[in-house]
DNA sequence: CAAGAGATCATCT
DNA sequence: GATGATCTCTTGA
């Protein structure tokens, strides 16, 4: 499991290394475990794309926290966000997951389901994510929502860099390419 | 296909 | 009172 000290890092570093590994949801019986496939990078008190760029507010206050805490936030009326905090407490940064790959889907019946995980939003609603999972640790396994390391290690020519999506009222930075997925995956949001 | 609109509400001005 | 780290559906070529 990533334990605390991993999203104890620069926030560009930990997007990043976030690819390739695996989330896992666990709701009573039923587990689901999928394989990272983009994030983005909201890095620091000055990225106006990040929520963090005009202060801290009630809404934002967990991306100033310490890093590993669950940050989930409603949007446009109906879609729940994930994000992870990172970096050191003070420095309001965060990486939200964007996509997933399906690897296996297990109820109580071991059958395996087609899932939807290619979008932030999607992917929440999927993993039964809301809420209430808001400055929640996710470095523990005691809400059902943990990271597991890859099984091995990417090549750095794997990871694609990319302009962040929905971001253009964000001047001087809508265009830093603080987006990453992997190359040729089919589960990633946008091409 | 691509483009546009609507959904729908917490959050911030 | 306006808007958004999105998604889905509809329209039209």
């Amino acid at each position: 499991m990533l334990n605390q000290n991993f999203f104890n890092q620069p926030t560009l570093k930990v997007a990043q290394d976030l690819l390739g590994c695996f989330i896992i949801r666990k709701v009573g019986r039923k587990i689901i475990r999928a394989k990272i496939v983009e994030t983005e990078a909201y890095n620091g008190p000055r990225d106006l794309a990040s929520h963090a760029s005009r202060g801290r507010t009630a809404r934002n206050a967990v991306m100033f926290g310490p890093a590993g805490m669950i940050y989930v936030y409603f949007t446009y009326g109906l879609h729940f966000m994930l994000n992870i905090v990172t970096g050191k407490t003070g420095y309001p940064a965060a990486v939200l997951i964007r996509a997933l790959e399906p690897v296996e889907a297990i109820n109580h019946k071991s059958k395996i389901i087609n899932l939807k995980f290619n979008g932030p939003a999607r992917l929440t609603k999927t993993l039964a994510i809301n809420k209430t999972f808001n400055h929640l640790p996710i470095f523990t396994r005691k809400h059902g929502l943990w990271l597991e390391k890859p099984t091995r290690q990417l090549q750095p020519k794997q990871i694609i860099r990319a302009k962040r999506i929905g971001v253009d009222y964000a001047g001087a930075y809508k265009d830093k390419k603080w987006r990453y997925y992997l190359k040729d995956n089919n589960f990633v949001s946008k091409k």
